[in-house]
DNA sequence: AATATATCAGGAACTCTGTCTCGATAAAAA
DNA sequence: TTTTTATCGAGACAGAGTTCCTGATATATT
């Protein structure tokens, strides 16, 4: 019953082992072993062998992988291969950019319409998606029976939008903020967290510099 | 010696808290506590002591934690407090969108220029950056002493950027690209990876609507 | 046909991260 | 001054995730 056990670490490996595997199929490629995505991706093969086996796709040994059949499986797995319809709410420069991305569509995510409160950028249209006012969005979410929300909104804001969302009917939210929004059980929320990243960045650079210095200015004596 | 064994899910809890404790200051608040802080942001409160810990800060019993000296300790444990020269490469929608934002500088990353090869914008300004031609990354990013290159453009050229960026002395790569690019030992690269947390999204939302499903149409008997 | 080899798959061991428990301490209350 | 209480900090424990190890299997080679 409980089909929901995969690890999180492995739904994330799964969207660059897909990236990497489409690429290998435009080229040609026909059959491909787990050793050598790991290689490429910097997974242990094991690792990779593992996070393939949630997809249900089988290798075989002295052959490895039908690179195809691989794309498939994770398209499946992941719910690719029919995407889910999404608002966007908050279409400033991320929004626009999100907006730009035709490449969503193949993961699972189609951008219906945008919302937004300002009246400068209501009633235009990016990239083909128009720009509504936040207030149709219940009204419209609930008649299209939109299930994912992308939160683009400076983090003010960020609260008060997914509430509105949630009380919508959505029940998946992408969250751009941040802030980690508070939403009832059952909601889910991905937080994509840009800062997070540079926390590690620059700490990392921080300590890199710190032991490149302490190399040059005096290696200690044993 | 190896003052850089701190955890990796540390490093991405740090900017969550930080920004929490910034917005506290401007409201006024002097105090908090660890268990408040956990309770806010979903993190058990004794996670929220270790990670804090490890700034250096000190909390004192029955009152908490000061927050103007949290927020220095995050900052300087970070290494936000003076910002890092970087140079941006793929001034498209995502690229637009990064330089837009102001925020970054207070997170340790200042981007001083974008480069593209594009003739259509070299040589226009974006949000008070000028783009500039590819060509003459190598030499700026040398005299200029940058570290930091952040990655917006397609995966195709994603890793002949990143090779020229490690030929021009920049030492940590933001990746917004959906490839891995393959640097030598040395190099720090922190990759975003937007799909990643559209694999989840997607997956856990399948999963999500198949409980839903199988709850709705018949709850199987005990 | 027999042997060798590349690869896969599943289980065991290890490591890392997160949670729980305890004693210590500083402020407040009695 | 003594007692109570909120909070901290450190160590013990538990769970998850990754790596290592062994055995199986399909193709290639002799």
């Amino acid at each position: 019953m409980r089909a929901e056990s995969v690890p999180e670490p492995t739904l994330r490996r799964l969207p660059s082992y897909y990236h990497y595997l489409v690429r290998l199929r435009e080229k040609g490629q026909e059959m491909i072993s787990a050793a050598q995505i790991g290689e490429d991706l910097g997974v242990h093969h094991t690792q990779v062998r593992k996070d393939l086996a949630f997809t249900g796709s089988q290798g075989r040994p002295k052959v490895g992988h039908h690179v195809a059949d691989l794309v498939a499986s994770i398209e499946t797995f992941l719910n690719w291969n029919n995407a889910t319809d999404a608002f966007l709410v908050g279409a400033g420069h991320l929004g626009t950019a999100l907006l730009g991305y035709a490449g969503f569509e193949r993961a699972g995510v189609k951008i219906v319409a945008a919302f937004d409160t300002r009246p400068s950028i209501i009633g235009k249209k990016i990239r083909g998606v128009s720009v509504l006012p936040l207030e149709k969005l219940p009204d419209l979410a609930r008649r299209m029976h939109i299930s994912i929300g992308i939160l683009t909104v400076p983090a003010e804001a960020a609260q008060d939008v997914a509430d509105l969302m949630i009380a919508s009917g959505i029940q998946a939210i992408w969250n751009f903020a941040p802030t980690v929004p508070d939403v009832p059980n059952g909601v889910i929320v991905e937080n994509v967290a840009l800062y997070s990243s540079l926390g590690v960045l620059s700490h990392k650079l921080a300590v890199h510099r710190r032991a490149a210095l302490a190399a040059s200015s005096g290696p200690k004596p044993a």
